[in-house]
DNA sequence: GTCCTTGCAAAGCGTTTGCACAGAA
DNA sequence: TTCTGTGCAAACGCTTTGCAAGGAC
């Protein structure tokens, strides 16, 4: 069912390399969309000689095959997760955690849109999760 | 009808600088979300002695009373626009251009995000404005 | 051999901070 | 006088670029 992370990156016309492999293994089992920072700490263990500039130039190299998307939501540092069934975003704006909640699709009247070419729709929503409004009775 | 900008900075506790009153006005009259940089650009002609840091200091002030408002659907700079009635924003991947569309009012079960405190709902489109798709096909 | 992947160092860019001066109250 | 608004310069954080060394082919 699913397919190896080496044969997915072939099929997309990428070279498997290890570290390739290794970033995206690590996004794909993230539910947390992690910055470029998260990514080159959780695998400086494993890959010891492993630059920020080959975390940059990897998530790049993802997103442009379209197997990683960036995500957009926290103001300074972009996130990234990858590509999977339709979803939308809550942003908690106390720890700022970006989770995926069920998709939501925006209805709008295509008329009133008339000229625009529409690509792609998003839908955001923010607020307190369950996490932090705990913390806050405690 | 529309009060005085100084009026209005008044009443929301901001004493009425010069300098705050003609970075509101311009945010008022602007539609396409300016940069902080777009501002300063704006203004330097008649405001000579402005700065870079004085333009933030000022955005920050009218984010905090909630007569600016941050928009952040372009990925490396913030844009700003005033607060005004519902809307939703379309981003044109070509020029970058963020353009105010009819409100789009999200539809979802609140059921499915139990646990979550809902704040704020946004929904942005993406895609091709009309202007780059005319630009096209010349 | 050539091409590709990686990574160091530096630069770039938007934004924030520290601090000081000048004008208002 | 004290407080507030402004602005220079420097620092900061994230990201990109230049370039070179090592490995794959």
């Amino acid at each position: 069912m699913t397919m190896p992370v080496r044969d997915m990156l072939k099929e997309k016309g990428i070279s498997p390399s290890y570290t390739r492999q290794k970033i995206y293994e690590f996004l794909a089992a993230s539910t947390d969309h992690p910055t470029a920072d998260d990514i080159y700490r959780a695998l400086i263990r494993e890959l010891p000689t492993l630059s920020k500039t080959t975390v940059y130039n990897v998530i790049k190299l993802l997103c442009e095959h379209d197997l990683v998307k960036p995500v957009n939501m926290s103001s300074s540092e972009m996130r990234y997760e990858v590509w999977h069934e339709p979803h939308s975003h809550f942003r908690c704006t106390v720890c700022g955690t970006i989770y995926d909640i069920p998709p939501i699709i925006p209805r709008y009247d295509a008329k009133r849109l008339e000229g625009f070419i529409i690509k792609d729709e998003e839908v955001n929503l923010s607020g307190i999760c369950p996490i932090c409004q705990q913390e806050s009775t405690t």
